[in-house]
DNA sequence: GGGCGATTTTAGAATCATTCTAATTCGCCG
DNA sequence: CGGCGAATTAGAATGATTCTAAAATCGCCC
């Protein structure tokens, strides 16, 4: 587990404790699970994930752990509705990604950390200019990721 | 119909009939509904609209026509993974949306239509940037509209 | 106008992610 | 150790979308 994964598990294991969820087993290794990978799993692979450890784990306690970290407003789901919804529990304020039709690989866009805060910035000029309270907002890009260009070049 | 509803029923049939599809009578009312709303319609209520002039009109006809205005590039698909996915058929060019979390309002953000064309050069720009083959892009705002922020504030 | 092969449409079944439900189990305080 | 509230489970329910096989319709040639 690198750093960052284990400073984002402390923040949202804090996070819930705050809002008096109580951090049992399961939940703590789902929050792992969210914290250390940039792969921007599904509920199942999560699932899959926890029940590494905890074999008997059902699905039900992923999605009831992904709800409570909504809630506390420490993931960001990225929504689907051919596929299974994403979640990066790395960083939960919204951030553009890049999405690879062919694969499914979703990344990170810009890796500044929380430097620039830029997209704050974006949703407090769209709300001055059109009235809306936002809450969030959601980037995404369509394309075809370097490795798949490659792989559909050879074929 | 206004102006620009009659504009983008001429330009979808004329999409739809270069790639040897056939306009049927339930396929014309399905553009028309398309393009003659700003409210960006779930399939249902497109099915609803088209009901009116077909009451014998199927659920599958409207995803059928839907689907061969996407592989068109005709139409703009907002997925939701909680809700029934909502199209935009005025403007078929990435755009962002205002999305109300409240009444599930949907609105495009910027009315320049296509003088400004500033979401393509983003596209270009992150292209380079990543080496992804980009095709397209989602930029949403999801917040509480004016109306819904005045309903909340009396109750 | 009648008939024909191809396309479109239909009703209903199938799929699949997510949510719900009711029953069981767990963690913990006394 | 007993009991209470929260967490968890398996499985059913939901709902949008897609699939399927059969029926209807279309364009077109005679």
């Amino acid at each position: 587990m690198d750093k960052h994964a284990a400073r984002r598990v402390d923040e949202m294991r804090a996070s819930l404790l705050e809002r008096g969820v109580t951090i049992t087993r399961r939940r703590a290794m789902t929050l792992e699970a969210l914290a250390s990978t940039e792969r921007h799993p599904s509920a199942n692979e999560i699932h899959a994930e926890v029940r590494r450890w905890h074999p008997s784990t059902s699905l039900a306690t992923i999605y009831n752990t992904i709800e409570l970290l909504k809630e506390a407003g420490q993931i960001l789901e990225l929504e689907f509705s051919g596929a299974a919804n994403r979640y990066d529990g790395r960083r939960p304020q919204s951030h553009p990604h890049l999405i690879c039709l062919e694969c499914e690989a979703i990344e990170d866009m810009d890796d500044d950390g929380e430097s620039s805060g830029g997209d704050a910035a974006a949703l407090d000029r769209v709300a001055d200019a059109t009235g809306y309270k936002l809450v969030r907002q959601r980037t995404d890009y369509y394309g075809v990721c370097p490795p798949c260009q490659e792989a559909g070049a050879a074929r």
